[in-house]
DNA sequence: CTTCATAAGTAGCAACGCTACCTATAAGAA
DNA sequence: TTCTTATAGGTAGCGTTGCTACTTATGAAG
């Protein structure tokens, strides 16, 4: 995974990945790295501050709590964030569309100028 | 289209324009608004810098010409850039295919910690 | 003679994900 | 005991990238 590829698309991940329930930044991680056979393992910079932005941007809500001795920040998807999961779904689908139109090989572009 | 999704995906497309021939910036910039049905129109802010980048990469290759007392900048694709193209081919697919993967609805994820 | 399409460009900005760190606890190996 | 690994959270600063807004210039249409 490039990195640059992921721009814009992350939130979408976190976001889908909280939507069976809540976790933690670190489950987050995980669960992403898992659904994907390790395709997409995104280092703990990546997640975290992505978390405290869609947090402040109030698609997902954040609480503090200890387990096993260690604390936790647990994140729950916000109605507002099921909102703009949906709305990036639908985006992610048109963006794919023109992509994957695009980049079609041998596909006829208009005649060169 | 919204502006981050397009991040890190710009050169396959305008590599993939170049793909059927030589083109200048302009043409690349129609090309792509007339293969998506106007859903992919990019300003030439975006155009342009990220054809010098691509030539400065080796990509692709610039020459002036002069048409109807108009300056052109035709481009076209080098060896480095079809196998650049055919590379981001391949990793467009892959992120496709985990995006896909990850967004999908009602997806099983890991039972959360 | 003004407006539009064609054609190329730049400066500066904002956003984003990453690298490289730091702190802290629990568990397991040496 | 000590060292390492896994768990859990975090930040500072960087580089890349696409965009907005602007400039320059020619030819054609009205």
């Amino acid at each position: 995974m490039r990195a640059e590829e992921l721009k814009g698309h992350l939130d979408a991940l976190l976001l889908a990945a909280l939507e069976g329930g809540p976790r933690h930044g670190y489950a987050v991680m995980e669960a992403l790295r898992e659904t994907t056979d390790g395709r997409l393992d995104l280092p703990t910079g990546t997640i975290y501050p992505a978390l405290r932005r869609l947090e402040a941007a109030g698609l997902i809500a954040g609480s503090w709590s200890v387990v096993a001795g260690r604390r936790r920040r647990s994140y729950r998807l916000t109605e507002a964030g099921a909102r703009a999961l949906s709305g990036k779904r639908a985006d992610w689908r048109d963006f794919a569309a023109i992509m994957t139109a695009a980049l079609e090989e041998g596909r006829p572009w208009p005649s060169p100028a």
